[in-house]
RNA sequence: GGCGAGGUUGCGGAGCGGUCAAACGCAACAGACUGUAAAUCUGUCGCCCAAGCGGCUUCGGAGGUUCGAAUCCUCCCCUCGCCA
């Protein structure tokens, strides 16, 4: 690769990249030396569950592993170890060390999907900034001023409005920086609302005699629903350890316009290559869909296989394209006892719908299908010596095996199962049981 | 600390003693159309059931007034403005 095309790849789909030529310079001095670049990328310590939004970032780490840098996945668990008050609401217990280590053993499994574990350095920045002292942040704190802080739009506009800013809020910029001074990062990588913060790395850099970092800042990923950025909260998300039907289904679901940002944010394609597909489906050579598919199937490559994606895309066309009953949905087991269960109280069960009245209604309104047949019949039982079978609820499906009631049913709601139990949590405080 | 406004079903937001499970918009869900895209149209959108002018639990929390309360009273909690 060129000089040229080198930073054509490294800064493909970035925000902010400060300074190119800088980079430029970099890249030159490395490819000289022989030596490699330090890339710096921190994350918090809170336990991770990534989805495709995070994997812009990831996904920017490896292009440079790509061109054999070094990569340091720099875990922040100094301020996790502190407990962080500023989330004005509800402050932030501090996290142990058990806790810290476990949660990075996570995010490792997640990460090395996309990250090549031979060359990703993982680091705890704790040690150093531990080291430091009094002494020395007082001196770390002298390298920064209030009006520089105030650079930062969000602190710029809580001081405008009168709104607290406790002084802890200023030194976490600074410990980031430090990081950065300490590792001697060549580059620091974000997402786009860390801009700030990593440019005062590379505003203090050079007080210790070391190279201003170059910051190179990477756009959030709007979500599903086509507005939002893509987070856990929003339910507008893929996991990345999500099954290949899954994320290969929502994908699809995408709107034709948000399918070019994930293009240029989600794929290795070059902007070049992005462009021409963008001209021949504008132009009619190509068929949304059909590009669409291609799309789905390199992100399902990337966090599963080739394989796997493509029995995705498959199923998916026998599925939605033919119409046909679908072969490869998970399969449930579901208490069934001896006299029968109702459908309803299966759909519940199974995750397929809310509440009873709920899986009524969809009845009612010809959303559910059993092997293919639409079920028009709300008091329909199912016989506990029934073979399995596919439930279809709109658009989602699973395969229904009804097994003896002894083993799995329990006598009132059972929380058998995992997808409502996220919602539960969130939904309100434990109240004391009524009556 | 003082004064004022307010907390309603996912969100926004009506309701201000019975006809309120609570208007309307958004989101969501199902159906039609389709490419599980978008747009559009139809329906649904607290829970339970034997499904009905049916039962039950909801309108920040706790009490109270009343035949009857989301609506009135008391206390408490929280949020947001303005002033100090």
């Amino acid at each position: 690769m060129t000089l040229q095309e080198q930073i054509a790849y490294l800064t493909k789909g970035c925000v902010d990249v400060v300074r190119e030529s800088q980079l430029r310079a970099k890249l030159e001095r490395a490819a000289t030396s022989g030596d490699r670049l330090i890339v710096k990328v921190g994350f918090d310590p809170t336990a991770p569950d990534l989805h495709l939004g995070h994997t812009v970032l990831l996904r920017k780490m490896k292009h440079f592993q790509d061109l054999g840098h070094r990569v340091i996945f720099l875990i922040g668990d100094f301020t996790g170890l502190i407990g962080d008050p500023t989330g004005r609401s509800k402050t932030r217990p501090p996290l142990t060390r058990e806790q810290i280590e476990e949660n990075a053993e996570t995010y490792k499994k997640q990460v090395f999907k996309l990250l090549d574990p031979e060359s990703t350095e993982v680091g705890f920045n704790s040690g150093w900034l531990r080291a430091l002292g009094s002494e020395g942040w007082i001196r770390l704190a002298a390298r920064y001023n209030v009006a520089q802080m105030l650079e930062r739009r969000e602190f710029r506009q809580r001081y405008d409005a009168g709104r607290p800013i406790a002084i802890h809020e200023f030194l976490y910029p600074l410990a980031q920086a430090y990081d950065s001074v300490h590792l001697r990062a060549d580059v620091e990588l974000g997402g786009t609302d860390q801009l700030f913060n990593l440019n005062v790395g590379r505003d203090i850099m050079p007080a210790w005699d070391v190279e201003p970092q170059v910051v190179m800042t990477t756009p959030l990923l709007v979500g599903l629903d086509g507005t939002e950025k893509m987070s856990k909260s929003a339910a507008n998300y893929v996991g990345i350890t999500e099954p290949p039907a899954e994320m290969f289904g929502k994908i699809m679901s995408i709107s034709d316009e948000l399918m070019w940002s994930y293009h240029a944010l989600l794929t290795d394609l070059s902007l070049a290559e992005i462009e021409s597909l963008s001209a021949r489906v504008a132009s009619g050579a190509a068929h949304p869909k059909q590009v669409k598919i291609d799309l789905a199937t390199r992100i399902v490559t990337d966090f599963h296989s080739a394989a796997a994606a493509r029995t995705a895309a498959e199923a998916f066309e026998r599925r939605f394209g033919r119409r046909e009953v679908p072969t490869d949905a998970d399969e449930r087991l579901v208490a069934v006892p001896g006299d029968g269960r109702r459908l309803t109280a299966i759909m519940v069960d199974a995750g397929l719908a809310q509440s009873g009245a709920a899986a009524t209604r969809v009845i009612a309104q010809g959303g559910v299908r059993i092997d293919g047949e639409r079920v028009g019949d709300r008091f329909r039982v199912v016989a506990a010596d029934q073979p399995p079978f596919i439930l279809q609820v709109g658009r989602r499906a699973l395969r229904i095996r009804p097994g003896s009631a002894g083993a799995t049913a329990s006598p009132d709601g059972d929380p058998a199962d995992v997808p409502g139990a996220e919602n539960a949590v969130s939904a309100r405080a434990v109240k004391p049981g009524g009556r």
